[in-house]
DNA sequence: GCATTTATTAATGTATGCATAAAAGTATTT
DNA sequence: AAATACTTTTATGCATACATTAATAAATGC
């Protein structure tokens, strides 16, 4: 009796909790005790309570001793971790990928990401840029191939998510962000890997500077 | 019924399987079944299920779905992955650290690693050495405050420590890691932010190459 | 009416039972 | 003796039962 497309149930959870989390269709704060969660899910506790540590291995729930999960707000701070060791790591993988001269080819997935980007900005569509912007990030980091690497960096694109669709609809559009992407692809196509990583520092210090300061000029401590 | 000392059997289980994977007791390649480690942990297969998904996210044992727990051995591909990734993020913490111009007195646990690695090196006593190795890395990464950062280097350090330990006692005393600790430390201390950055740069740099080439010549392809 | 104590509810950690399914071992046939 | 089919063992995923203990509600004393 396995479910119907997933795998195991814990899996299902996983994904179902999550995607909950990241659409705040569970909001910062949220506590729901585990049987409930189960009862929600149609499954028992146990799947669901593996489901929840793996969550809060990734820092996304927390689990409070006899309450139940709470779902963790972003603060500032935390926004300002996550930027600093993107910081650091992404300009990295950028220089190494640009250092070995990828192919055209190699970048395409790359560049469909751009293109993507281009689009939804044309057509006004925020969440739909988000998505590029995030799938642009992602492949960068496959492309380069350290799986560790892009596993950590995901995990800290999905802790992040919901703060950064909040700020992406306080400001103006994302022209800028889109420049820098396609500045950044430039710099990998041609194979400068000082540039691609500068490039690609400059794309996250601005970025971080941009939404610490907005969190901090509309007061959201924490969403 | 509690454990002795600790807290859950959950967290038991962890600390003792993480313990015997760090100290070879259960070398790479090493499979057990979930109910067989129950057993001799003298608890149910519930906690220990737990402990091993928990040691599967850091990447130190692979779950096989009807074999058991499988330990995993470091590969070369993996210490090149380590080795990109805290070459990437410890000289971007300590420049941070530095940048802030941190006192004596904060800076003093760092001191004492130094001082243990020393003497531990006076002494040609390895495991000392390596021990006050992780504690020096640790502690900075501990004093820079990225609780994040700070996780994720700890998790990469652990999954190399069997590899680290291996290639320490098939190469000279590690004088000269020693001195770079120094030199690090005095950058530090002067709060030269760009000095200790690329100290560092360089003390993993050369690190990764030596640890890399050992593990080549001696046709070390996994451990 | 308020504080303190007691009783109740409810959530978690752990153990265990069960069904499923893969491995391993055995037997049967050729 | 080898290959195939069959049986047995065993491991896992999930469900569920139980004990412990915190949180809440109720009750008692002041």
């Amino acid at each position: 009796m396995q479910d119907q497309i997933g795998n195991s149930r814990t899996t299902d959870a996983y994904v179902r909790l999550k995607g909950d989390i990241r659409e705040n269709r569970m909001p910062p704060g949220y506590l729901e005790p585990e049987p409930e969660i189960a009862a929600r899910l149609g499954m028992s506790r146990t799947p669901v309570h593996e489901a929840l540590v793996r969550l809060q291995a990734e820092g996304l729930v927390e689990l409070v001793p006899r309450r139940g999960a709470r779902v963790l707000a972003i603060r500032v701070e935390d926004m300002r971790e996550i930027y600093e060791i993107l910081g650091a790591l992404e300009p990295e993988a950028a220089a190494g990928l640009a250092a070995r001269n990828p192919s055209g080819t190699e970048l395409l997935p790359l560049e469909k990401t751009l293109n993507a980007m281009s689009k939804a900005l044309e057509n006004g569509d925020l969440d739909g840029w988000a998505n590029a912007d995030d799938d642009f990030h992602q492949t960068l980091l496959e492309l380069h191939g350290n799986k560790r690497l892009s596993a950590f960096v995901n995990s800290l694109l999905d802790q992040s998510h919901r703060a950064r669709m909040v700020t992406l609809r306080l400001r103006e559009p994302p022209i800028i962000s889109t420049a820098e992407h396609k500045v950044i692809f430039e710099f990998l196509k041609r194979g400068d890997a000082d540039g691609a990583r500068e490039a690609f520092r400059r794309h996250r210090q601005r970025t971080a500077a941009e939404l610490i300061s907005i969190l901090e000029n509309y007061r959201l401590p924490q969403l």
